[in-house]
DNA sequence: CTGACTGCAAATAGTTTGCATGACG
DNA sequence: CGTCATGCAAACTATTTGCAGTCAG
């Protein structure tokens, strides 16, 4: 189950964050998208249908989504940081096609048994773990193609 | 074991590159560091005993580096990307302290099953896969340092 | 009302590219 | 010697910041 646009409303307005138009918009294109989305490409989305609303407003959502933890931040190589809606209960991972930068989320890692040994051993207090795969999905190994 | 200047140069030979002056020395640096480097850090400390030496240089030596697998990347968080050397035969991964940034090394992961479960699953054609783990080190949780 | 939020523009940071010179093999 | 590598400067991209006007609560 993914957190409707209205849950994540009321989490900001607890922490005292506003709703504003703007923010439901950002969360709008995150919530109903499943791929990874650069600020840009949510930016651009957004742009379509609320001309107004600027880039900097979509960074400073996505950071206030951050911190929060409403959203998840993805690796996909290179510079760029994309962001995902973070499914709460579903702790989840990606797979990543490096050709087209396809994402497939998966569910069941199985860390808890690695993290505690890991604790164990470094003294660390581990909070979360971010794992990715790369890889070639399935289309692009279909299509010989090997275009970058 | 770790690669040592030499072997890796003539990695480097065979694949047709030529061994600069500067490319050892960034190669030097990394192997020498067990930390994670960003480009600036080690554009920095090669800067002190080749001043001639330009961050162009070490950008595009890195890339080659990681082109070639022998120096892998760390998403230490934001956008910074850091380059450690990497140990061969010795898949491994990391354990990032959120508030200091240090890095510890483990290597007993054991996805290959997850991997092969995965790959049947998703039909990607898995290559590789980033594991971090996020947590405080020993040392910030003894301080109740909590700064940020 | 009032403080938080927005949008613009400008500043910053990180990274890449073009080109003439220099050095490896 | 020819080709690839270097270093500089400039171009680019991504992100952050300052500030005055605007709006949610």
């Amino acid at each position: 189950m993914v957190l409707t646009q209205n849950k994540i409303a009321s989490i900001l307005r607890q922490r005292g964050y506003k709703i504003t138009p703007q923010r439901r918009a950002v969360l709008n294109i995150i919530a109903l998208t499943h791929d990874h989305l650069t600020p840009a490409a949510i930016y651009e989305k957004i742009h379509k249908e609320h001309p107004g609303i600027g880039l900097v407003t979509v960074y400073r959502t996505l950071d206030i989504l951050a911190e929060l933890g409403l959203i998840c931040e993805v690796h996909a190589g290179g510079n760029c940081r994309s962001y995902l809606m973070r499914r709460p209960s579903e702790h989840h991972h990606h797979l990543i096609c490096s050709d087209c930068g396809a994402v497939a989320d998966f569910t069941n890692c199985d860390l808890s048994n690695l993290e505690q040994k890991l604790s164990k051993e470094t003294s660390f207090e581990i909070n979360g773990h971010l794992l990715e795969f790369t890889g070639r999905c399935r289309d692009c190994r279909k299509g010989v193609r090997n275009d970058k």
